[in-house]
DNA sequence: TAAAAAATATACCGATTGGTATATTTTTTA
DNA sequence: TAAAAAATATACCAATCGGTATATTTTTTA
């Protein structure tokens, strides 16, 4: 692959990505891609086989920037229950952060794809098993270190931080309202301290 | 209207209410509704005015069944805190029972509809201010009974129980994994346990 | 039961859908 | 810089889209 190449792949990614993200699979056209790339279809087809692949690639996309910010967000503190705060920390500026995405990848593509379409409904459900494994690992982490109570069940808890999480990206975005994400976030800190900590 | 004619609207209306729910707005066709009700464009839009009237009476008429259902169970019990323990109570079920109407209509409806359809988004909005000022009252009834601490923010915890809620629903649909749900619940009569309860 | 009215079916509309074969242009290789 | 290769544009495909005018059937009224 030529370097002229790589750069309009990437070109049609970026520009695409928030498309499908906010539209969805079936209400995105081609035509609104060629429209918004200013590329013909000869183009874009290729550089993706289809409309499907088009769509995984542009998931898959986001969701990589998506994580790279909150891994670098997570290299702020090396103290496992520190970084457990900085999940909530991240997630409080997440509606205008991820509007720049055309909104969360994985709420709008995890919904869009269900019943629709199980090639990105997979997509989804790896990386959302991702997010806990790497929230469950933390959890454990502290525990190693006394930080966080023995008999706390790391799983448990990661998928519990992660439904909340998700649960206020759904009620934002819906009623356009950051008191659900902020207060959340709040309830998450609480969790933390009350519950998780040592 | 005559009888025959409220029939037949009622009869497009719960057979077209889940393809809608389950494909989206989009994604679903006329064609789609003609099929599964065996009947024609002409019967259809001599019911309906456009596709988009039709979607959003579909909407109201699952959310209804919904809500009455959810009613009926709430009517189990007069102590506005046991009120909110049925309501972790209904969800446990909710997985099975809301694969009926073709998923959740408030969260399949409300990611489909942003950016998508103000009208019907602006429906969504209405359903879950309702849901929130029903669970509001019942803990302000709470207060008066004496059943719940005074110093309880009524929308606050309203806004909490629904936004977790939602986000076991979406875990529980994108996951196929009903854990998101069951374990949500309990922690929710954890909450009113240990937090809301006088 | 015949006439009026309402509901439904049929046949069609222009526009758009995802996708492709081929021509043209651009880039890379030699 | 000329030839080969890769990338992009053009022009087109059949199928389907939401919607409608009108014919037909069914239901209701009288």
């Amino acid at each position: 692959m030529t370097t002229k190449s790589e750069f309009t792949t990437q070109f049609i990614l970026e520009t695409v990505a928030p498309i499908f993200n906010k539209n969805g699979y079936a209400a995105t056209s081609m035509s609104d891609l060629t429209v918004a790339t200013g590329l013909t279809k000869g183009a874009i087809y290729g550089n993706f086989k289809n409309k499907e692949d088009l769509a995984i690639a542009a998931y898959k996309f986001t969701v990589k920037k998506l994580m790279a910010l909150i891994a670098e967000h997570l290299t702020k503190s090396n103290s496992p229950i520190e970084k457990l705060h900085l999940i909530p920390d991240f997630y409080r500026d997440y509606y205008a952060l991820s509007k720049t995405y055309g909104g969360c990848p994985v709420l709008n593509i995890g919904v869009d794809a269900n019943n629709q379409n199980s090639k990105l409904l997979e997509h989804v459900r790896i990386v959302i098993e991702r997010i806990q494994d790497q929230l469950a690992t933390i959890i454990e982490d502290g525990i190693e270190t006394g930080e966080i109570s023995t008999n706390i069940n790391a799983m448990q808890y990661a998928k519990r931080i992660d439904t909340m999480i998700q649960g206020a990206i759904f009620m934002t975005y819906t009623m356009d309202d950051e008191f659900y994400m902020k207060d959340t976030m709040n309830q998450i800190d609480d969790m933390i301290i009350n519950e998780i900590k040592a």
